[in-house]
DNA sequence: GCGAATTAATCAGGGCACTGAGTATTTGGC
DNA sequence: GCCAAATACTCAGTGCCCTGATTAATTCGC
C-alpha cells in the first residue's frame, strides 16, 4: 500500500535513460573513453588552452570530478596540462595529437550511437525530446545559482 | 575544429538532466536517503519480502550496485535481511517500521519535487517527456537482451 | 544419487558525482 | 606596500554504477 509509480518520476527516468545510454557507448562507442571524458575532449577541440574550472563549467562537471577526468585524459597522454604563466592558480590544457585523433574517431561512433539511440522516436519526436529534457535541466540548473537568494521552504 | 554541439547529444543532455535531479533531490527531499535508495524501499512497500536480485531487477540496479545500496540502508536500519530458509542463496528482504515510515515522510517530499522539476513545461509537455523518456530508455534496455531467442541455444 | 550447469550474493577494481576542508596564488582595499 | 578576500586546484569522504572473478547453494541430466 502506499507504493508509488516510479515510471512516473522524471528522476527515476533520468537515472534509467542515463544507463541505457552508458551501456549503448560501451558497445557502440568506445569502452576505453567514456562520455564525459568525450566532452572534454570536444570542449578542448572547442577553445584549446581553456582552464580546468573552465573546461568543467562548459561540460557540466563540478570542481572535483574534472580533476579526475583530467588526470585521467593526461595520464593516457590525450591532453597536456601546463601551469599558466601568467596566473599560477591556474592550468591551461590542450590537446595531444594522439587526444586530437581520439576525439575525431569517436565523434563519427557517437553520431552513429546517437542515430540508435534515438531510433526509437519519429524525427520531430527527437528535437521535441531534447528540448524537454533541456528546458528542464536548464530550469534545474538555474535554482542552484538564484539570481535572487530565494527563502528556503521548511 | 570539428567540436560537436553537446547540446543535441541525448546521452549527454540525460548526464545533465540527472545531475540537475540530484541536486534538487538534495535540496528538497533528504541529505540521508538518496533516490535509488527511495526507489528500493518503494519497490519493498509494493513487495514486501523480494530478494535482493529481484528488487535490483525491479527499480532499474545491477547486483554490485544493488548490493551496496542494501547494505546502506540496512545499516541504517530501514530493511531487515533474513535468509530464505527454502532457498539458501538468497536473502529476503523487508522494511522495518522505521523504513516504512521513512517512505511515506519522502512520499510527499518527491511528489512536491517532481511539481517543481516539471514546472517549465506544460501539463501536456509533461506526460510527453515521461512517455518519450520511457520509450528511449526501454528501447536501449531492449538491445540489451538481444532478441527472444525461440529455440533456445543448447 | 551425483556431477555439472545454474543462480544469488560477494569482492576487487575502475569511473562518475557531490560536499566540505585545505593550500597556493592573485587581486583589491586601504 | 600589506593584509584580507577571492580564486584555482587538491584532498578526504560518501555514494552510485558497471564488469569480471569468486563462493556458496540449488537444480538438472543422466
Amino acid at each position: 500500500m502506499a507504493a508509488v509509480d516510479l515510471t512516473t518520476h522524471p528522476g527515476h527516468l533520468a537515472r534509467r535513460l542515463q544507463q541505457a545510454h552508458y551501456l549503448l557507448w560501451n558497445t557502440m562507442v568506445s569502452e576505453e573513453i567514456t562520455s564525459p571524458q568525450f566532452a572534454v575532449l570536444n570542449a578542448l577541440v572547442a577553445e584549446p588552452g581553456l582552464d580546468q574550472r573552465t573546461v568543467g563549467e562548459r561540460v557540466g562537471l563540478d570542481r572535483s570530478t574534472i580533476a579526475e577526468v583530467i588526470s585521467r585524459l593526461s595520464r593516457r597522454d590525450l591532453l597536456d596540462k601546463v601551469r599558466d604563466p601568467q596566473d599560477g592558480r591556474r592550468f591551461l590544457l590542450r590537446l595531444t595529437d594522439e587526444g586530437l585523433r581520439t576525439h575525431r574517431r569517436l565523434s563519427v561512433r557517437t553520431a552513429r550511437m546517437n542515430q540508435v539511440f534515438l531510433a526509437p522516436l519519429s524525427v520531430e519526436e527527437r528535437t521535441l525530446f531534447l528540448d524537454l529534457i533541456r528546458r528542464v535541466s536548464d530550469a534545474a540548473e538555474g535554482l542552484r545559482h538564484p539570481a535572487e537568494p530565494l527563502a528556503a521552504q521548511p
